[in-house]
DNA sequence: TCACAAAAACTACAGTTGTAGTTGTGTAAT
DNA sequence: ATTACACAACTACAACTGTAGTTTTTGTGA
C-alpha cells in the first residue's frame, strides 16, 4: 500500500463520502471534467486490487466500500508527508498553517478548549 | 506542474536541505537504500524539465536548485490535499493532529503566544 | 599527451496511471 | 422472445515513474 496519486484519490474521496457506493455514483460525485465512466470503473477495480476498496455482490453490479478510512490514510500517509516537509514536527506544520493564516487564533483556542475539555 | 510522487519528493527534499546541489550530494542525502546514482540523474533532469529544478553550468558538471520552495511547494499541493481530506477547513486539520496528540497543548499555546507576539 | 575517472547524455525497459473503446451479460420493458 | 439498456469485464495504449546499463565527453594527474 503506498499513496495515493490525485486522481485516486479524488475518487477516494468520493468513496468517503458516500461510504458505499457504485460506480456511478463516485463518478458524480467528482468534479468536473468527470472522467469516463469506464475510467472511473478501471481505477476503482485497481483500488480494489491494491487493497484501498472492496466490494460487495449487488445484484448484477458491485457496491464498493473504503477498506482504509479517511483518517487511516491521513495518518498512514499524509502524517508522514508532511513529517518529512516539516522536519519531523508537527508543530511546525500547525505554525506554518497559523501563519499562512488558514487558522485563526481564535480556533486555536477553540481547539486547545475543545481537547481540555475531552480530558476532564 | 502537479505534485510530486513519493521519490520525487524525496530528491526535493534533499535539494531543499542543501539549496544547491550536485547530482551526487543529493544521492547521499537521500535515504537508504539510496537508488543508483544515474537513476537520481535522470528523476532530477526530469524534475528540472518539470519546471521543479533549475540548474547552472558548473565547470564541467551541473548544479541543481530549487525553482519552488518548500513553502511554495507546501502551499501550491499539499494544502489543497489537506483540504480535500477535511473538507476544506485547516482548523480540522489542526484538531486531527492535536487529537492525535501530534501536537501537545503547550505546542499550540506557544504557537499562539508566537503569533500574538508577531502581531505586536 | 594520454589514460583514467567522473559525470552527462543517451538509451532501454518494466510497472503504474489515466484514459477509454469493445465485448459480454444480466435485467427490464415491450 | 427480442430488444435495449446498464454495467462489468476485457483490452489497449500513451504518458509517466523508477530503475539502471551503455556511450560520450571532459577535466585531471602521471
Amino acid at each position: 500500500m503506498k499513496r495515493l496519486s490525485e486522481k485516486e484519490e479524488a475518487i477516494m474521496q468520493a468513496v468517503w463520502k458516500l461510504k458505499k457506493a457504485f460506480v456511478k455514483e463516485v463518478r458524480d460525485g467528482l468534479p468536473n471534467p468527470k472522467p469516463h465512466i469506464n475510467t472511473v470503473a478501471t481505477m476503482m477495480r485497481r483500488l480494489a486490487d491494491k487493497g484501498f476498496l472492496k466490494y460487495e455482490d449487488f445484484g448484477s453490479t458491485y457496491r464498493y466500500a473504503a477498506v482504509i478510512s479517511k483518517m487511516e490514510y491521513t495518518r498512514k500517509f499524509v502524517r508522514p508527508l508532511l513529517a518529512g516537509l516539516f522536519g519531523n514536527s508537527m508543530k511546525n506544520v500547525v505554525s506554518f498553517f497559523a501563519e499562512e493564516d488558514e487558522v485563526s487564533l481564535d480556533e486555536l483556542k477553540e481547539i486547545i478548549k475543545m481537547i481540555e475539555d475531552k480530558n476532564k
